[in-house]
RNA sequence: GCCCGCUUGGCUCAGUGGUAGAGCACUCGCUUCACACGCGAGGGGUCAAUGGUUCGAAUCCAUUAGCGGGCACCA
C-alpha cells in the first residue's frame, strides 16, 4: 500500500473512469432496475454547435450534475439528456467566414451545398463540444443525445409550425421589423442589442406649402427624411394647433406631406414636432397605419439609398446618405442647428452591424394564447417555481408585456419553413411537401425559402428530445423534466418560450423548477466575452487543478455573480489532495480491516466518545448536504463537505483514532478502529462523489470493502463503482448532541493546552504535563476516557484529572467551559509577566461578552419579552463566564 | 423613466432577527511516522450611510450614496 504516491494526480483518474462509466451504461437511465423508482430528469441547454464551451457551461453543467448524481445515488431513475443547437445564424457566420478564406461566397456554392459544407463543420466542432462535456465528468446519457436540427427534431418543429398555423396564431405578413444589412435577414427583438452612442441630433427645417411658416423637426437620422410621409406633432400642443391639418413641402423631394396630431409624440422632447418615417422606424411604422399614411422605401437591404430616395441620393450608403441630406439642408438654410446628443442604438447581436429598421414580408407568431397559459400558470399554480425566487417577477413583467414572434429568417442554415406556394402565390402549409401538394391539388409549388428562428426549435427541446409528437415512453416517463438549470440571459429568449410551447403543445409545463445559476466574471467584475478576450478556458483549469477542484469551485459559486479567482480553486486542489492523503493513510493501515458491512454495528450507547461523535457529525453532514440539495444551496453543500472532512475527520478523528489504528500488534481493538476508520472513509467519499466524481471512484475503487454490497438497491446488478452506491441518509438516532458537547470539550481543553504551549515558546517536541480540574462528572468522565487521546494530541508527558484544580504557582492556566480548569506547570520555565498578559487578554474578552449579557439581562424589557429559551440561555453564558473570570482573576493575583 | 441585485476583515465570498464566519493573504512556531497542496498557534471587521420597527438589527422596513444587471424610451 506504500506505493500510493504523495500527491493526488487528477490526470489519471479523469482518464480512466469516464470511459468505464459510460460504456457500462452507469448514465443511462435503464440502469436502474426498480420498476417503483422516482424519477429524476434534466435536459442539458444545448450548447451551440459553433462555440467551444466556457466557463458558463462548466458551471451550469457542474450544478446538473451534481444533481444528477446525488439523484441517481439516491435511487431515482435519472436521465440528463444531452445535445446541441444548431445555432441558425451563428453558425452560418462562422462557415461563411471560412468560405471567404477560400475566397468564396455562399451564393457560389448555392444552398444545397452550403448546408452540406455546414453539416461537416458541425461535425467537427459538435465533437469538441461532446469532448469537452466528457471532460467535466457530465454523467450525461449520450444514448439519447439530440441535436436540434436531427430528423426527430425537425419533425417535431414541423408539426409545431402547422398546428400553430392551422389554429391561427401564424401568420406572415409585411411588418416593420430589425434587419441586419450585413446576415441579410431579419432579427426578433431579443436578437438585438441597444448600445449607447454619442452622435448629433440634426434639426431641421420644413416649410409649409404656403411658405408662411416653418416646423422643425429633430432627428438622428437625416438621411430618413426623404422617406417621410407626415409631421406628427401632439394635439394638445398649442404651439402647432393651427398647423394640424396643413401641408408641409418636404424639402430635397418636393413631395407635400400632412401635419398630423397624435398621441404618441413627447412636446417636451426636441421641438415638439416629429418628422415621420413609416418605412423605416418601428414607432413612425405603427403611427403611419393608425393615420393611413404611405410608406416611402428609401433605404433598401443592404442599407443603401432606394430609386425612391432620389437620383441624387440612389445607390448610396445610409451614412454617405446622411452626409449629402445635412449639405443640402445647409446650403438650403434650413439647418437650424446640431445638437451633440447622447442615444442607444439598435446593433445586431451576432455582426454588431446597426440594425436597420425595413418592412419586409415575415412570418409572426401570436403569442396572446400561449402568454395566458404561461401567466396563469404562474398566477394559479406557482409554476415554474424560480431559485433564487427574485426572477419570478423578470419573467412575469417581460411575459406580460409580449408582443408577436418573427420567427422567419432569411438563412440557409436551419428548419425550412414548412410552407409551400402555388404560382398564384397561395401558401399552403403542411408537414411535408406531398401533404402540401394533396392541398393546393397540384405539385408546381415552391417551398418558402426562409428558415425558422433558432430559438423556435430550442423552445421545444424539453418535450421534442424525448419524442413529441409521438407519446414515447420516454416522453410519458420523463416529462415534465425536473429542473432547468441556466444562466439568466436566456431567460426570455429560452425559459419562458419552453414553457409556453410546453403549455400549448403538451398541456403540461416543461419544469417544475428553474435554477438560476450566477455568472462568473473576471477578476475586475466584468463579464468574460470573446470580445474582450478576457473568459479564462475551463480546460485550461482543468489542467492546472484538476477537473474535481474546479468542480467545487463553480459548484461554491451557486447563484451570485462571482469574480473568478484561481486561489479559490487552488484551495480546493489542496482539498483533494487532502483527502488523497487521508484515504491514503486509511489504506495503509488497512491489514486485517476488510471491513463489515457496518463496522460500528452492535451497541451503539457503549462506543468510545470519537466514535459516537464523529457518527453524529457524519450523520449531522448527511442531513445537512442532501437538504442543501434539495433547496439548491450548493454553496452550503460544499461547505459542509469540506468542513466535515478536513475539520472533524482528518483534523480530529484521525488523530483520536491514530493511536489504535497504527499499533505495531495486532489485536481486536486495532482492527475494529482500522474498520471504523474506512468505514467513515468510505461513507464521506460517498457525500463527495456527486462533486467530485473522479477523485471519490479512484478511491473507492481502491478501498478494502466488499463494494458490491454498497450499491443502491437499485443497482444490485451493476459492476460497482461509487455512482451507483447508495447516498447516506441521516439516521436521527444517531445524532449524539451529548457526544458531540462533550467532544466539544475535549477539543477546547487540547486548543487550550496547545494554546499555551505556543504562547510560552514550549518546544513542539518537549512534553510537559498537564493538570486538569472538573468539578462536573460527565465533563470529568469524558476527559478521564480521553486521557490517552489528550495525552497525544496535547503533547503532555502526563494528564491528571481530578475534581479540583491542584497546581503549582509557577503555571501556565487556563479557564474552560462547563467549569473546568487547566494547568501546564512550568516550573523555571515561566514568565510571570507574559502570563499575567496572556491571562489578561482571556479576561478581558470574556469581559466583554459578560458586559453585554449583563446589561441584556438587567434589561426588564428583554426579560420579559424575549423567548424563554433564550433568557436562560444568556443566564447559562453569563453564569459560565462569570465563573472563569474569577478563576483567572484568581491566578493572576496569585502572580503578583 | 421603471424593475432587480450587490455593498461584511487586505482579496474572493458565506451568513438573513439573539455571542461576526470561511478560503486565500498576513504573523509566529514546526521535516510531530497521511498530507509543506501540510501541521499547530495567532492578529485582523463600528457588517456602505442615515433614520425607523423590535427587548434585541449585519439580518426586517424606509431613505441616500456607490457599483452591477435587466426592461422601456430615445424625433
Amino acid at each position: 500500500m506504500t506505493e500510493i504516491p504523495k500527491t493526488y494526480d487528477p490526470k489519471e483518474a479523469e482518464q480512466s473512469h469516464y470511459a468505464r462509466w459510460e460504456s457500462e451504461g452507469y448514465f443511462a437511465p435503464e440502469i436502474n432496475k426498480d420498476p417503483d423508482a422516482p424519477v429524476f430528469s434534466i435536459v442539458i441547454p444545448p450548447p451551440n454547435v459553433t462555440g467551444s464551451l466556457h466557463m458558463g457551461h462548466a458551471l451550469q453543467h457542474t450544478m446538473m450534475d451534481v444533481m444528477t448524481r446525488h439523484k441517481r445515488m439516491c435511487g431515482y431513475r435519472t436521465l440528463w439528456l444531452p445535445g446541441m443547437d444548431h445555432a441558425g445564424i451563428s453558425t452560418q457566420l462562422v462557415v461563411s467566414r471560412e468560405l471567404k478564406k477560400e475566397k468564396l461566397t455562399r451564393h457560389d456554392l448555392g444552398r444545397e451545398k452550403f448546408v452540406e459544407r455546414v453539416w461537416q463543420w458541425k461535425a467537427e466542432s459538435g465533437g469538441q463540444i461532446t469532448k469537452q462535456i466528457r471532460r467535466e465528468g457530465a454523467s450525461v446519457d449520450w444514448s439519447r443525445e439530440r441535436f436540434t436540427m436531427d430528423e426527430g427534431l425537425s419533425r417535431a418543429v414541423r408539426e409545431v409550425f402547422v398546428r400553430l398555423y392551422e389554429e391561427g396564431h401564424l401568420y406572415r405578413g409585411a411588418r416593420i421589423v430589425n434587419w441586419c444589412p450585413t446576415d441579410q435577414t431579419v432579427l426578433s427583438d431579443l436578437e438585438v442589442e441597444k448600445t449607447p452612442q454619442s452622435g448629433q441630433l440634426y434639426y431641421l427645417q420644413y416649410p409649409l406649402k404656403d411658405n408662411s411658416h416653418h416646423l422643425t423637426v429633430a432627428t438622428t437620422r437625416p438621411e430618413t427624411m426623404l422617406g417621410d410621409t407626415a409631421v406628427a406633432v401632439h394635439p394638445n400642443d398649442e404651439r402647432f394647433q393651427s398647423l394640424v391639418g396643413q401641408t408641409v413641402l418636404l424639402p430635397l423631394t418636393g413631395r407635400e406631406i400632412p401635419v398630423i396630431a397624435d398621441e404618441y409624440v413627447d412636446p417636451e422632447f426636441g421641438t415638439g414636432a416629429v418628422k415621420i418615417t413609416p418605412a423605416h422606424d418601428a414607432n413612425d411604422w405603427e403611427m403611419g397605419v393608425r393615420h393611413g399614411l404611405p410608406q416611402v422605401f428609401v433605404i433598401d437591404q443592404n442599407a443603401r439609398m432606394t430609386t425612391d430616395a432620389g437620383p441624387e441620393f440612389e445607390g448610396l450608403d445610409r451614412y454617405k446618405a446622411r452626409e449629402k441630406v445635412i449639405e443640402k439642408f445647409q446650403e438650403l438654410g434650413l439647418l437650424e442647428k446640431v445638437d451633440e446628443y447622447e442615444f442607444s442604438i439598435s446593433k445586431c447581436e451576432r455582426c454588431k452591424t446597426v440594425v436597420e429598421p425595413l418592412i419586409s414580408t415575415q412570418w409572426f407568431v401570436r403569442m396572446d394564447e400561449m402568454r395566458d397559459l404561461a401567466l396563469d400558470l404562474k398566477r394559479e399554480e406557482g409554476k415554474p417555481r424560480f431559485v433564487p425566487e427574485s426572477y419570478e417577477k423578470v419573467y412575469t413583467n417581460w411575459l406580460e408585456n409580449l408582443r408577436d414572434w418573427t420567427i422567419s429568417r432569411q438563412l440557409w442554415w436551419g428548419h425550412q419553413i414548412p410552407a409551400w406556394y402555388d404560382e398564384e402565390g397561395n401558401v399552403y402549409v403542411a408537414r411535408d411537401e406531398a401533404e402540401a401538394c394533396a392541398k393546393a391539388g397540384t405539385d408546381k409549388l415552391t417551398q418558402d425559402q426562409d428558415v425558422l428562428d433558432t430559438w423556435f426549435s430550442s423552445a421545444l427541446w424539453p418535450f421534442s428530445t424525448l419524442g413529441w409528437p409521438e407519446l414515447t415512453e420516454d416522453l410519458r416517463t420523463f416529462y415534465p423534466t425536473t429542473v432547468l438549470v441556466t444562466a439568466r440571459d436566456i431567460i426570455f429568449l429560452w425559459v419562458s418560450r419552453m414553457v409556453m410551447e410546453g403549455l400549448k403543445f403538451t398541456g403540461k409545463e416543461p419544469f417544475q423548477d428553474v435554477f438560476v445559476t450566477g455568472t462568473v466574471l473576471d477578476k475586475h467584475g466584468q463579464r468574460m466575452s470573446k470580445t474582450k478576450n478576457n473568459g479564462i478556458d475551463p480546460l485550461e483549469v482543468f489542467d492546472k487543478y484538476g477537473v474535481d477542484a474546479t468542480r467545487l469551485a463553480l459548484a461554491s459559486i451557486g447563484s451570485t455573480d462571482t469574480r473568478w479567482n484561481d486561489k479559490q480553486v487552488e484551495s480546493y486542489r489542496n482539498f483533494a489532495n487532502k483527502i488523497w492523503n487521508a484515504a491514503r493513510f486509511c489504506m495503509m493501515n488497512a491489514e486485517s480491516a476488510e471491513s463489515s458491512v457496518n463496522a460500528f454495528d452492535g451497541d451503539r450507547a457503549n462506543l468510545p466518545l470519537h466514535d459516537r461523535w464523529i457518527l453524529s457529525r457524519l450523520n449531522k453532514t448527511a442531513r445537512d448536504v442532501n437538504a442543501a440539495l434539495e433547496k439548491y444551496d450548493f454553496h452550503e453543500a460544499v461547505q459542509t463537505l469540506y468542513h466535515f472532512f478536513w475539520d472533524d475527520f482528518c483534523d480530529w478523528y484521525i488523530e483520536l483514532t491514530k493511536a489504535n489504528v497504527t499499533a505495531e500488534e495486532p489485536s481486536a481493538e486495532r482492527t475494529i478502529a482500522r474498520a471504523r476508520l474506512i468505514w467513515v472513509l468510505e461513507q464521506s467519499l460517498r457525500l463527495l462523489h456527486p462533486f467530485m466524481p473522479y477523485l471519490t471512484e479512484e478511491l473507492w475503487q481502491r478501498l478494502p470493502v466488499k463494494h458490491g454490497e454498497l450499491l443502491h438497491a437499485a443497482y444490485t446488478r451493476a459492476a460497482p463503482t461509487i455512482m451507483l452506491a447508495g447516498y447516506p441518509q441521516p439516521d436521527a438516532e444517531l445524532i449524539d448532541e451529548r457526544a458531540e458537547s462533550e467532544m466539544r470539550a475535549v477539543i477546547d481543553l487540547v486548543s487550550r493546552v496547545r494554546n499555551i504551549r505556543s504562547e510560552m515558546n514550549i518546544k513542539p517536541g518537549d512534553r510537559v504535563p498537564v493538570l486538569i480540574g472538573a468539578a462536573d462528572d460527565r465533563l470529568r468522565t469524558a476527559f478521564t476516557e480521553n486521557t490517552d487521546q489528550i495525552a497525544r494530541l496535547a503533547r503532555a508527558s502526563a494528564v491528571s484529572i481530578g475534581a479540583q484544580l491542584e497546581a503549582p504557582r509557577a503555571s501556565a492556566r487556563a479557564a474552560l467551559a462547563g467549569g473546568a480548569e487547566l494547568a501546564v506547570p512550568l516550573e523555571g520555565l515561566i514568565d510571570f509577566e507574559q502570563e499575567r498578559a496572556r491571562l489578561q487578554k482571556d479576561i478581558d474578552k470574556l469581559q466583554a461578552e459578560a458586559t453585554k449579557l449583563t446589561a441584556q439581562l438587567a434589561n426588564p424589557q428583554f426579560v420579559d419579552r424575549a423567548p424563554a429559551e433564550k433568557v436562560a440561555e444568556a443566564r447559562e453564558r453569563i453564569a459560565d463566564i462569570t465563573a472563569r473570570i474569577s478563576v483567572l482573576t484568581e491566578t493572576i493575583e496569585a502572580f503578583k
